[in-house]
DNA sequence: ACCTGAACACCGTTCAAGT
DNA sequence: ACCTGAACACCGTTCAAGT
């Protein structure tokens, strides 16, 4: 039987500080949604000082941007998951959109700090970097639909606005889109995609 | 010539400190995100106690969702002005696409606020009406097209909801978006419409 | 009716000090 | 190396009091 390991040797913390913090604010992004998150609450149930997070973290910000970053690799690994189910391109760009919607629908606090945290991107290069992941794995789906590289990514770039944005109005039950609409929101993402994979299609020929 | 307004007996207002809130507010919203707003400095700005506010509005929230409710009021008259230009409806819905990019590129602080401030719309039922009435301004257009006010509002969202992404990838620099492609993520907006217009009106044939 | 002054709990951040 | 304790400026909100 492993010893439990809820003591800890006072003055110290369990080892790994930076995880339940990142723990912790998801919680309260949960409960409170973004705004209600704060970098003392989450100390305080991570049973540490409020001092304790700036030897893991810059600033507030660091910590949300450590999550968004999260959240980006979760959706690539979504993304990637869909794509790798199907062999149609059309098939895995569709799927592709409808797992956007799913993700927000399935993960909001990480969606919501992912998108809604008002990150500066200058100022956390790491983000650039995970959204550009994003973008490699499914560029070269998008190019076995299009001719040309500026094609595909113009492809994409519609495909994943019109996810994006019914992902968001769903999130937030804007335009009439109900929060538990999500099975024919994710429908409606994947139709969507089709219609503009044909648009490509015809502009093309 | 008009005297100045400047001076103000002290221990009253102006007689609009509301108005002088929202701009300060809004004023806080562009130099530092919708996250650097605060009643304090908006209340410092204004000239008045940070006791002030209260006597306008319920609270901080509830400022940021009377400035949400103008960036609905000023989206809607964007979107008739698009509108009432044109005659043919498909043209209208593409400049209604085009409209809905280049309010939030032209207007980044109230588009921030109306849809990046984490307001509930359970507890602000204006933002629910203001929504709906954009949303009545458009469906007659979209039913032009379609046949049946259920096709007409799937329709609109679908466009509605591209032109959305796109805006917010364009506001945040997201998916390689650059905040100053304006004109090309306007058209872009346009072009998608377009296409989810061509998709509805073969799958009614 | 509209505003001030003072107060409270809370937050982000810093820094010296402890182990 | 990692954490605490105490401190600072700041914020949202309340309330009695002023005119």
């Amino acid at each position: 039987m492993t010893p439990p390991v809820k003591r800890r040797p006072s003055g110290h913390h369990h080892g790994d500080l930076r995880n339940a913090l990142e723990r912790a604010a998801l919680e309260l992004v949960a409960e409170k949604g973004p705004h209600g998150f704060s970098l003392n609450e989450a100390s305080r149930r991570a049973g540490v000082s409020v001092a304790a997070p700036y030897k893991h973290f810059a600033d507030r910000e660091a910590l949300l941007a450590a999550l968004a970053v999260t959240g980006y690799r979760e959706q690539r690994e979504r993304f990637a998951g869909a794509v790798s189910a199907l062999d149609d391109p059309a098939d895995q760009l569709a799927a592709f959109a409808a797992a956007y919607v799913r993700f927000a629908a399935e993960r909001p606090a990480l969606f919501d700090v992912t998108f809604y945290a008002g990150l500066d991107k200058a100022r956390h290069p790491e983000l650039a970097e995970a959204g550009d992941a994003l973008l490699a794995t499914l560029l070269p789906v998008a190019a076995r639909i299009t001719s040309g590289e500026s094609a595909a990514f113009d492809l994409l770039l519609r495909i994943s606005s019109a996810a994006h944005g019914l992902a968001v109005f769903l999130r937030q039950g804007l335009f009439g889109v109900a929060a538990d609409a999500l099975e024919e929101t994710a429908h409606r993402a994947a139709h969507t995609a089709r219609a503009l994979i044909a648009d490509a299609k015809s502009s093309a020929a």
